[in-house]
RNA sequence: GUGGGCGUAGCCAAGUGGUCCAAGGCGCCAGGUUGUGGCCCUGGAGAUCGAGGGUUCAAAUCCCUCCGCUCACCCCA
């Protein structure tokens, strides 16, 4: 009669993860876990919120996450804090925190973690979603750049995705980059009437983002301008010919973007995307790079460092779009059904035994009759129902139906454990 | 922040001014004789037709406002 009108609903832009889709969760967090600990990473875990200063002074002012998507309040007691908003630089704060310069170096960390970005959801973007990355801080081998792009590499293969490239670019270090920024200010001088205007404003605040503007108009100007490895000092070049020659030992293809440049200001020399098949807003599904700067400029020692941040749910919507399976969840084993109130009771004890056991088991829901208790059970898929009756209570036996072959036998409860544990 | 699409029961969905106090399907609940499932059959519960206002003799159907969802842009994972 009355309808149930909810009062609240989940934020924007926010997801239930119901128990229907656990799967996936569970199969992609369990598979993260496998690779990222087969190339001797290990997990840490940072607090949800951080001091806000981190993410203005890690991911750089003037960059839109900062500016425009952090979900940043004060706490009771006036601190300034920020959701966690990308996942590097929490794990470098970290670093320092805990002395890890003192461990044997480089320190290869791993998260599955939640983020938080003030956007306009749309498909595969939210604003709250999940990342699997990974951080080698400590080593500026090049060797490190391609163990980390493979890491990313193995795991999307490993669960089955297909189709997906590898760009790569390398935007210099602070010492090469000003020379290329200044060449390719020079260039977009000459040709600013031609530019949108959204690039008028880039061509102040950020030269490099000109690049992987997607307007037609734009994108015939950036085909032409100047390319950031042609500009790179002895050292960074030395760093990206080597990097390539290691992808190519590991029998990664990968492709050279100049365009690509990425939105945070702590990267250096190598940038890259692993992206899928198909055109859209999920255009990466991994995203990440070098920071050799980042860790000094939250108050380190200069200290080398790479990553990368993986998009659970844009892993997910792939799994989807190219069909792939993951496997299912086990629901409980055995149901324990039983007839009148000193069954009842009987079925309650029996349940807990066996679960005591290592035995799945769940009751069968009161006020059904034995014909509803048997549906009940196939609807949840249990491989056995026990039945408990008078007629068992009398004899201290059970009946222990296989659900599958549709027969039945009478059993003692040893009999019955042995049957399930088998 | 900008632009497009959409909003009918838990889900899918018919219906575009009167015959709609709203069809159908899935799911849910109960029965199909007395202690037993899957198919099938029967019955049942469940909708202030996103909210508010307006037009009209009459609105789920037309208009306005708001809210929400969604897709795209920006940007990102």
């Amino acid at each position: 009669m009355k309808r149930e009108t909810p009062l609240y609903r989940g934020p924007r832009g926010t997801a239930d993860l119901l128990p229907s889709e656990q799967k996936f969760w569970r199969y992609l967090e369990s598979n993260a876990e496998n690779v990222a600990e087969r190339f001797g990473y290990r997990r840490i875990d940072t607090p949800v919120f951080e001091d806000s200063g981190l993410f203005v002074r890690g991911v750089g002012q003037g960059t839109d996450l900062v500016e425009k998507e952090t979900y940043t309040f004060q706490d009771r007691g006036g601190d300034m804090l920020t959701l966690r908003a990308e996942g590097t630089a929490p794990v470098c704060r970290a670093y320092l925190e805990h002395g890890m310069h003192n461990l044997v170096q480089p320190v290869r960390l791993y998260y599955f973690t939640s983020i938080y970005r003030y956007e306009r959801p749309q498909a595969g973007r939210y604003r709250e979603h999940h990342q699997f990355g990974i951080e080698a801080i400590g080593d500026g081998n090049p060797a490190v750049d391609a163990e980390v792009i493979e890491l990313g590499w193995r795991f999307l293969s490993g669960i089955g995705l297909q189709k997906f490239t590898i760009q790569v670019n390398s935007i210099g270090d602070f010492n090469c980059r000003p020379t290329y920024l200044g060449e390719l200010k020079d260039y977009y001088a000459k040709r600013r009437g031609l530019l949108c205007d959204d690039c008028k404003v880039r061509f102040e605040r950020n030269p490099l983002r000109l690049l992987d503007c997607k307007k037609e108009n734009c994108l015939a100007l950036s085909a032409e301008a100047p390319h950031s490895i042609d500009h790179l000092c002895g050292e960074c070049q030395e760093h990206w010919d080597r990097l390539k020659g290691y992808l190519s030992a590991l029998g990664l293809l990968f492709n050279i973007d100049h365009h690509l440049v990425r939105g945070l200001n702590y990267y250096t020399r190598t940038v890259f995307e692993i992206q899928p098949p198909v055109e859209g807003s999920q255009s990466a599904i991994i995203g990440g790079g070098r920071y050799d700067g980042l860790i000094q400029e939250l108050g380190g020692r200069p200290t080398p460092g790479i990553g990368f941040g993986m998009g659970i749910e844009r892993v997910i919507l792939n799994l989807r779009e190219q069909g792939i399976s993951v496997p299912d969840q086990d629901g409980p084993k055995v149901m324990v059904s039983y007839i009148g109130d000193a069954a009842c009771k009987e079925a309650i004890k029996l349940a807990s035994q066996l679960r005591q056991e290592g035995i799945s088991a769940t009751l069968a829901p009161s006020g059904k009759s034995i014909k509803g208790q048997m549906r009940h059970a196939f609807s949840l898929g249990t491989a056995y129902a026990i039945i408990i009756g008078d007629n068992e209570l009398q004899k201290g036996t059970l009946i222990l139906r296989d659900m599958g072959k549709g027969e039945q036998q009478e059993a003692t409860l040893a009999q019955v454990k042995q049957i399930l544990q088998g």
